[in-house]
DNA sequence: TTCATGGACTGATCGACATCAGCTTTGCTG
DNA sequence: CAGCAAAGCTGATGTCGATCAGTCCATGAA
């Protein structure tokens, strides 16, 4: 059986080191596989009592809407990523979900993901882990957003999806497939999609980065990290912390 | 013995419904009282080992730092809440901790933290809720620096600390202290400490709110509730959601 | 083939907010 | 109470990015 080729198992392999009973531990979350077309919500505000889930392929993103009808993007989930954890928390989700593309995903019981918890102590800290990842990168992106202009913001934005999707074996140091469209990159960046498209033009000419076709192609990884004040540790590691 | 009226344990009662065992045990974790000066960094980026702390006095505020010399900061801790949780578990802090004012804090022995969770399953849930507002707010934050206006965005942050404050016991409907300068609220909103000031006076001049020597009146609630689009219930409720 | 749709792309114009430079008030300390 | 630093406050000017108003190009349906 694959299981060490799952996304979220070889992302947390990289934080901790786990052993066979972690693995097959994991495998059991996986059990209800479920598929969801792009663009239709998978959970709107004010649902109460949704499911969270494991992401298996495809993209995913979570958004606000304001009444003047501006979203903001929050995140977007790759394979590898849990799902409206703190919507379980809250019993009443606070933001939208919405497949990017079509998706498929495990529906991770609660009381699973508790059990596990308990008997696998190892497990529970690399989730942990994980958790604590995702609300630095949530954090990151709130500085950008506030203190990054549009050039910085977005070279800063799409390295990091580099270095999450390199988590799961989807990027290479070169580049990766991109199911975004210049709108939702401006919703994610709060601008405005006419924008994004100049800033992307500006980083082609600038000879740093290539956003085309569903594809980013890196053409200079250091001039980027320079640009953007990329911190290179942050999301990626050598080998697992914690043997 | 006064327990129940620690900021952290009347926060966690409007969620669950504690018992003298919860409350108990929240007191054991009240050991090792400390205190900081304002203006001296607690944490800072990069540092490692670092430990967590329960704030029972003051405020505080997490930031990160841009090379540019911007800084964005995060939030602001008020008493009731954790300090440095996510540091604790990433082993190395990733933003700076700066007291704002004179502060009180128990420093959190981590393994007590995990016994409690053991020991007090209902006491873990509080905790884990309190958690998830608090990820809650950083995404909220995120969104109004993303795509709501310099006024909505302020009033929106400075209604959120008055539903914040409410819930320990330090502000009632008509306002609360704020020992902020224009230049902290500027470097949490994304903007200038000039148009700060501003934004300030034309709320001050629209009879909404009043933000002066360290005092926020709150004029027109309604008025600021529908100006910023804040949702009342997401951070305040009449009595504890789990019995 | 024609039409419709949605994303990428571009120029012109406008406005929100930044920056700069200076003044005033407050509160602290010698 | 004089002197000073820090915060509050304001006008003038500049700029980044929004908005408006399109064109161009794919794809897919009729």
């Amino acid at each position: 059986m694959m299981i060490e080729n799952s996304p979220l198992a070889r992302k947390l392999g990289t934080f901790v080191a786990l052993s066979d009973e972690d693995l097959s531990m994991l495998d059991r979350l996986h059990q209800r596989r479920r598929c969801f077309v792009a663009g239709v919500d998978l959970v709107h505000q004010g649902q109460t009592n949704q499911s969270a889930y494991i992401l298996a392929s495809g993209w995913v993103c979570s958004y606000k809407l304001l009444p003047n009808g501006a979203r903001q993007i929050v995140d977007f989930q790759i394979p590898g990523d849990f799902l409206g954890l703190r919507s379980v928390l809250f019993r009443t989700a606070d933001h939208n979900i919405e497949p990017v593309t079509q998706v498929e995903a495990s529906e991770v019981i609660i009381t699973d993901l508790l059990d596990a918890f308990a008997n696998t102590p190892r497990l529970a800290t690399a989730v942990l882990w994980a958790a604590s990842r995702d609300e630095a990168m949530v954090v990151e992106h709130l500085v950008g957003i506030g203190r990054r202009n549009a050039l910085e913001r977005t070279a800063h934005y799409l390295l990091e999806f580099g270095a999450r999707l390199k988590l799961v074996g989807l990027a290479t140091k070169t580049g990766y497939d991109c199911p975004l469209s210049q709108y939702m990159l401006a919703d994610a960046l709060g601008l405005s999609a006419v924008h994004v498209n100049r800033v992307l033009r500006q980083l082609r000419e600038m000879g740093l980065l290539t956003f085309q076709k569903g594809h980013v192609t890196i053409d200079d990884f250091d001039g980027l990290v320079a640009l953007a004040d990329f911190d290179k540790a942050y999301l990626d590691h050598d080998g697992p912390l914690l043997k």
